[in-house]
DNA sequence: CATAATGTTTAAGA
DNA sequence: GTCTTAAACATTAT
């Protein structure tokens, strides 16, 4: 479930890894893997990884100021640290072998997420078009990104150019919290459902992320841990309907969200 | 067996 | 060209 709290957790999980020896690395999938043995031996090996970033859904691990790992996630990738006498998990595409033999196991069950190399960490971001991460943003500066899309708003937060780290179960929430229908357009709002938005959506990751993007450990409050068609909605009388919006389906409450 | 799934990229419309 | 939207992508679980 990778949106920007999932991969603050694995961002977590790979600190793990930090300053430790890069001793080998274990391809599991050569198809999926953008990183060969020998750009491996080049380029990583003796290292180590000296920070993580995350931007967005994106996580660097950087093993000199511009240089290291890009990962992404798709829809079902995830990483784990693991002990040396630990099984890799089903579906482990590859693993960073450490010094200590701890491992670091990228594992995706669909093929939809990277793994590969970077020289220059700053012109991946730049090429690649990815906004700045939603956390990182003022208030003045997440409005004038939405308020200049004519898309519809979901849209408009799940745009990873403008503002990157949101995708579509979040972004139910936040804008179930602001009391937003997700058609609406996201330059006809005004100035107070904008500066409802930013709070909400700073609200809502962070506290994911607090409880380790688990969903189901979210309040009862939220819409997330009853996102499901026909469930009551928790904030009022109505029931919980299924909606698709640039050919997503997300869920919302059509009497607390109104257009 | 058909469908839907947290992702992004693409091609098509406007 | 630019912006927005829907389909396509690959694979698995239901």
């Amino acid at each position: 479930m990778p949106e920007l709290p999932d991969v603050e957790i694995f961002r977590k999980e790979a600190e793990m890894s930090k300053n430790s020896e890069i001793t080998g690395f274990e391809i599991d999938d050569k198809d999926f893997v953008e990183l060969n043995q020998s750009k491996f031996n080049n380029n990583l090996k003796g290292k180590k990884f000296k920070d993580t970033l995350r931007r967005g859904k994106y996580l660097f691990m950087k093993v000199d100021d511009e240089s290291g790992i890009v990962m992404h996630f798709g829809m079902t990738g995830f990483l784990v640290y693991k002990k040396e006498n630990d099984d890799a998990p089903d579906y482990t595409k590859c693993s960073f072998v450490l010094k200590n033999k701890h491992k670091l196991h990228y594992i995706s069950k669909r093929k939809l997420g990277h793994v590969k190399y970077v020289g220059k960490i700053g012109d991946f971001i730049e090429e690649n078009d990815i906004g700045p991460d939603v956390l990182e943003l003022s208030e003045a500066e997440f409005i004038s990104k939405l308020s200049e899309k004519n898309s519809m708003v979901k849209s408009a937060l799940m745009d990873q150019s403008t503002v990157s780290g949101i995708g579509n179960v979040y972004a139910d929430e936040i804008l179930f919290q602001s009391e937003v229908h997700p058609k609406q357009k996201a330059n006809k709002l005004d100035e107070k459902k904008w500066k409802t938005l930013h709070k909400n959506t700073v609200k809502v990751l962070k506290k994911a992320i607090e409880k380790n993007a688990d969903v189901s450990k979210l309040p009862k409050s939220y819409l997330l841990p009853n996102r499901e068609e026909g469930n009551d909605c928790p904030k009022c009388e109505g029931k919980i309907e299924k909606i698709k919006v640039s050919g997503r389906n997300g869920y919302y409450c059509p009497s607390c969200q109104k257009k």
